[in-house]
DNA sequence: TCTGGGGTCCTAGGACCC
DNA sequence: TCTGGGGTCCTAGGACCC
């Protein structure tokens, strides 16, 4: 049986590269893209120390003359749509690992492009050419080593790992270098002395369980032998959607979380209509002032993405964490939604409520959302907006998906059996 | 050493069913 | 009434990844 031929390209320094490619003046500094904390910093940044994942304010520590560029706007998504494109005039069997990295399965393209090493550097010379992006590829007859070996190749590098040396290459490396290994696991294995990959493949079986339980020791000892028989898959699909909200003020009532909350559902709601999924299971997390967190969860009968579904759910689970902690400061509140299948989206209802009685809707737009609210903001001017509903459930809903479409000076009245309710969605 | 937001996977106990 | 075995589903927490 043919081994495969297994690539992983990997951009360097994705978000910081971007951002110097749409400001050139950039070019040669030190920047860092990221709020509150680094999300990804050129190399000039690195020279100083600044780490990706490390708080901004300790960036800025190290390296005073750094910018900062906000990661939430921009033109990143355009750029790897144009990576991933490259990506597929090589292959079709891409797996996608994030938005910058991916494995690609050559096994079949040999014969059209040369040996995986031309392939590399063919890929790496377009992305470059074409997005003037640099990308780090590795290669194997593994997933897990062909990662391992783009990671040692960067920056702006390629390391193919020809078959028969795979060992000579991985066991020098230290455990880090591992998938699933972070800094728990290794901790555990620097306490018993063991430092490199060469180490967990010299170490018995039982002696590993001993120290990482059966299911790690399993995973980590097949690694370290170069054993990873898992195939390329062209055809993931998301298994949970979720939102979450960090928050400076240290907040304690379920009042005052109320319209954070009721923001991130209609987040993660709209987005599973727009992925045409529903969801069975909603998790609340709420992180406290000490930085301890706790989930709350509960599965429903029927898959849903209605917003007032999932909020329903959402509110009782919040209230449950907040009377079970009472009085705690809050830092975080996050809404996950799991067990996900094909769903219908919902359809919408949308009407202009009377600006100062929050009476009932006037009018109702039915068909997608941007459209009906831009219809009614040419109708009726902007101000104080719509209301939402859900026709297949006939409920009135707390205006799935309006969040994304609203601008800052309108409001949602959200209309109740007691009389209208004002969610104000700034901050 | 805890500062963001989006995820995946694993473990373990309890409820429940046969 | 309790004891046994096997399986599934649900819940809560934790480690890890980008």
């Amino acid at each position: 049986m043919d081994e495969p031929a297994i690539l992983h390209a990997d951009l360097d320094a994705f978000y910081a590269a971007v951002a110097v490619l749409e400001d050139p003046s950039l070019e040669g500094k030190p920047v860092a893209v990221g709020t509150g904390v680094v999300l990804s910093c050129t190399y000039e940044a690195r020279a100083f120390g600044v780490r990706g994942g490390m708080r901004m304010v300790e960036a800025r520590e190290k390296c005073p003359s750094m910018i900062e560029v906000d990661g939430t706007f921009g033109a990143y998504p355009q750029y790897s749509r144009k990576v991933f494109s490259i990506f597929e005039s090589f292959t079709p069997e891409i797996e996608p690992l994030s938005i910058d990295e991916a494995f690609l399965d050559v096994s079949g393209s040999l014969h059209l492009f040369g040996d995986p090493m031309s392939i590399a550097n063919q890929i790496r010379a377009e992305v470059r050419d074409q997005t003037g992006l640099a990308v780090s590829v590795g290669g194997s007859t593994r997933k897990f080593l062909s990662k391992i070996a783009s990671q040692v190749a960067k920056p702006d590098g390629v390391i193919i790992v020809e078959p028969g040396t795979e060992l000579y290459f991985l066991h020098p490396l230290p455990v880090s270098y591992l998938w699933g290994v972070g800094p728990v696991t290794k901790r555990k294995l620097n306490e018993f002395g063991i430092e490199t990959i060469a180490d967990i493949a010299n170490t018995p079986f039982d002696s590993l369980v001993v120290m990482l339980g059966s299911g790690a020791a399993s995973h980590l000892g097949a690694l370290a032998n170069n054993q990873d028989p898992r195939p390329i898959s062209t055809t993931r699909k998301a298994k949970s959607v979720g939102a979450q909200s960090a928050m400076r003020s240290r907040i304690r009532t379920l009042e005052e979380l109320k319209p954070m909350l009721l923001r991130l559902i209609d987040k993660v709601s709209a987005r599973l209509r727009k992925k045409n999924r529903t969801a069975r299971t909603i998790t609340i997390r709420v992180r406290f002032g000490d930085l301890s967190s706790v989930t709350r969860s509960a599965t429903m009968p029927t898959p849903t993405a209605s917003t007032q579904a999932i909020a329903d759910v959402g509110y009782r689970l919040l209230a449950k964490v907040l009377d079970e902690y009472p009085r705690h400061e809050i830092s975080l509140i996050g809404v996950s939604t799991t067990g996900l299948s094909v769903g219908e989206p919902l359809q919408l209802a949308l009407g202009v409520d009377d600006a100062t009685t929050g009476g009932t809707p006037k009018e109702l737009e039915y068909g997608a959302l941007d459209e009906s609210v831009d219809e009614l903001r040419r109708r009726y001017g902007r101000g104080v907006i719509t209301h939402g509903s859900d026709l297949l459930s006939g409920r009135s809903t707390f205006g799935d998906g309006l969040s994304e479409v609203m601008t800052p000076d309108e409001r949602l009245i959200v209309a109740e059996d007691q009389g209208p309710e004002y969610v104000d969605f700034e901050e």
